[in-house]
RNA sequence: GCGGUCGUCGUCCAGUCUGGUCUAGGACAUCAGCCCUCCAAGCUGACGACCCGGGUUCAAAUCCCGGCGACCGCACCA
């Protein structure tokens, strides 16, 4: 299914917002997310927080968006998260004037040269505008930061470009009051943002985001002493080595044959692979693309991306990068502080290795994937306990005590689970609602249930129907959010 | 940011070219009622829109300008 047919869905069902839509200065790239999806987000979330965080003994925090202006000194995004632009003074066209510089002259041009060289150099070699041929104008520096000026004195601060940099700066204290020992994941759910200069696609690039990112400390001479590796030493993923894909290659193999840099990632890698297949998504269609020299970040020694076939192509869901020791030995050296740790009795700078993950097009790329359009109707495959409503509560007709029965078991069951009670229209009408926002059961209470108080369970990707007793309602619905299958013949 | 296309009920579409008959129409969805013993049935009724601002005109959904947004392409994506 299609980006078009999601973003409807979303847009219909109650999933998805344009943030101020109703006002004509409405932004790009900043969406709200109505109450079924703020349920599947809130739900994702926790199954993150199961099979990553808590699975592997994790310590989450929750650390403020607004940081103030040295951080982003020491982490190198104030001098690295821009791009150099030139405009061109004619035709208005916008270049990156490292790129121009570098095809005109065959010379490498960094990034970071002052623009005060930029615009010499431009001088220089005559540059013109590639488009139009115009005079270029200034070179100026687009950061990607949001600036903010803080109390009444307007001090510098910066709304963080990724949640990593708390766990970073709150790291000294944390690994001393936690009594934490190396490895050791540190782990953040939260918003980061972006002043892209193009937001697209709906939620797949946005301003404002929700990011989970797991920060790995671990002591560089011992990446290859981790026993939980064991553990996964057989689970198999697919990687894509400068366009060579290589599926089902088990985390011993990636490692042994040094497609890894060392045991640690390789355990991350298959550890993440297990997250995504337990939320459902299609992992045929998955793969850790290696990222070749250009495409890294610029703290990134190596990276991983953790990418999924959508109706966009592949989309890149989760960043993992080996960062090495730069953002702790950075932020020692702007902030004057000890950042060294004991591990055993030797004191090392960690090294970090990182799963950043990006949330809302994790969410999409999930609804893609479970997203089915039958000849009857449309139906989300959701696995049950990402879904937005777990069970919805119908009675068959609105007569003869159906409705008052249907309410005392609606009633007890409100505070346990997501329960949604309906009894508007045919009862076909109901569950073709609730398919198509992912509801995985239905309960229907019939005349049957006024007899021998069993109620009847409709499946939803098989439409099955089975009788419960009614007091069994919520031992069912355990077992169906735990992923059992009550509908197998 | 640039270029192209576009913007009408929740959704899809008609109306725009050729200004007035539009008090903006239909379908689907939603809501209420009737009916009703399990997969979008039927009947009756209701709710509901010209993206925003300015201009031209006796008169603007319709023409012009600007803004915002969407899509496609370019560029960008730590």
């Amino acid at each position: 299914m299609g980006y078009d047919e999601i973003m409807k869905l979303f847009l219909e069902r109650g999933f998805l917002m344009p943030s101020c839509e109703i006002y004509s200065d409405a932004l790009a790239g900043f969406w709200d997310y109505g109450p079924h999806g703020n349920t599947v987000k809130n739900r994702y979330v926790d199954l993150w927080r199961r099979e990553l965080v808590r699975r592997d003994g994790m310590n989450e925090i929750d650390g403020s968006q607004v940081m103030s202006k040295k951080v982003f000194v020491a982490s190198g995004h104030l001098e690295s998260f821009v791009d150099p632009i030139v405009r061109c003074e004619k035709c208005g066209a916008t270049h990156r004037a490292d790129r121009l510089l570098q095809e005109a002259t065959g010379k490498l041009v960094p990034e970071r040269l002052p623009v005060e060289q930029l615009d010499q150099m431009i001088l220089e070699t005559g540059l013109k505008c590639p488009s139009c041929k115009g005079p270029l104008g200034k070179a100026r520096r687009f950061n990607l930061m949001f600036r903010l000026g803080v109390g009444a004195a307007d001090d510098d601060s910066y709304l963080r470009p990724e949640t990593c940099q708390s766990i970073f700066v709150d790291f000294p204290r944390l690994f001393k009051v936690m009594r934490l020992k190396l490895p050791i994941g540190i782990a953040q759910f939260g918003k980061s943002f972006r002043n892209e200069i193009a937001p697209r696609q709906g939620v797949m690039r946005l301003r404002e985001f929700y990011q989970a990112e797991i920060e790995v400390f671990f002591n560089p001479e011992k990446a290859n002493n981790l026993d939980k590796y064991e553990e996964l030493r057989d689970q198999t993923i697919n990687l894509d080595l400068d366009g060579t894909l290589l599926q089902g290659v088990k985390c011993s193999e990636a490692f042994e044959s040094k497609h890894v840099p060392n045991k640690l990632v390789a355990y991350y890698l298959a550890l993440l692979h297990q997250f995504y297949d337990k939320a459902g998504l299609d992992m045929k269609r998955s793969r850790f693309r290696r990222l070749g020299g250009q495409e890294k970040a610029f703290y990134a020694e190596e990276a991983f991306d953790f990418e999924v076939e959508t109706s966009l192509g592949w989309v890149e869901l989760v960043a993992c990068n080996y960062r090495t020791g730069y953002d702790l030995a950075a932020h020692a050296k702007v902030s004057g502080q000890d950042i060294s740790v004991l591990d055993g009795d030797k004191k090392v700078v960690p090294h970090v290795f990182e799963l950043s993950m990006g949330i809302d097009r994790s969410i999409y790329c999930i609804m893609e994937h479970a997203y089915a359009q039958e000849p009857e109707r449309s139906v989300v495959k959701l696995r049950p306990d990402l879904a937005p409503i777990t069970v919805g509560i119908l009675p068959l007709v609105n007569k003869d005590g159906i409705p008052e029965f249907s309410k005392k078991i609606y009633n007890p069951l409100k505070t346990r689970y997501d329960v949604f009670y309906d009894e508007s229209g045919s009862v076909g009408r109901r569950y073709r609602r609730l398919d198509e926002i992912g509801c995985p059961a239905c309960i229907t209470v019939d005349y049957q249930t006024l007899q021998d108080q069993t109620v009847t369970l409709r499946d939803r990707d098989s439409m099955k129907q089975i009788r419960i007793k009614s007091d069994q309602i919520e031992t069912t619905l355990d077992k169906i959010l735990r992923g059992e299958d009550l509908f197998k013949q």
